[in-house]
DNA sequence: GTTGTGACTACCA
DNA sequence: ATGGTAGCCACAA
């Protein structure tokens, strides 16, 4: 994965992410070997297309929370993918952070 | 070249 | 706990 520009890395790094399991920015940003970078893996993911199969939905802040602000409507959509696939939520804070990468 | 900008994070009061 | 902030750096304009 190194010639490739990082945000193809981003795309393809969510895309592993599985069903019901969730990764925050640092750990994206890090599995493709750009620690501190995690602000640019958000950047990329707002310019997915809304067809876009790609599960951003999966990636979430280092505190556990969706990054978006809770009013919004793009926070409710996000919400809701993630508990069709059985992630719970307490408060607004995601219950498990279980999702891991092993190189 | 340079500048502005984040779907962030770690650290500290 | 919890809120504020300085650092971060690839990318687009």
């Amino acid at each position: 994965m190194k010639h490739l520009k990082l945000n193809q890395m981003i795309w393809q790094v969510v895309a592993l992410i599985p069903e019901g399991k969730v990764a925050t920015y640092g750990q994206i940003a890090r599995i493709c070997g750009y620690p501190g970078h995690a602000r640019y893996v958000g950047t990329t993911l707002k310019q997915l297309p809304d067809d876009s199969e790609l599960p951003w939905h999966r990636v979430i802040n280092a505190k556990g929370e969706i990054a978006f602000p809770p009013a919004g409507d793009a926070y409710q959509k996000q919400k809701l993918l993630l508990e069709k696939e059985g992630v719970r939520f307490q408060g607004n804070k995601i219950k498990l952070l279980v999702y891991r990468w092993q190189p």
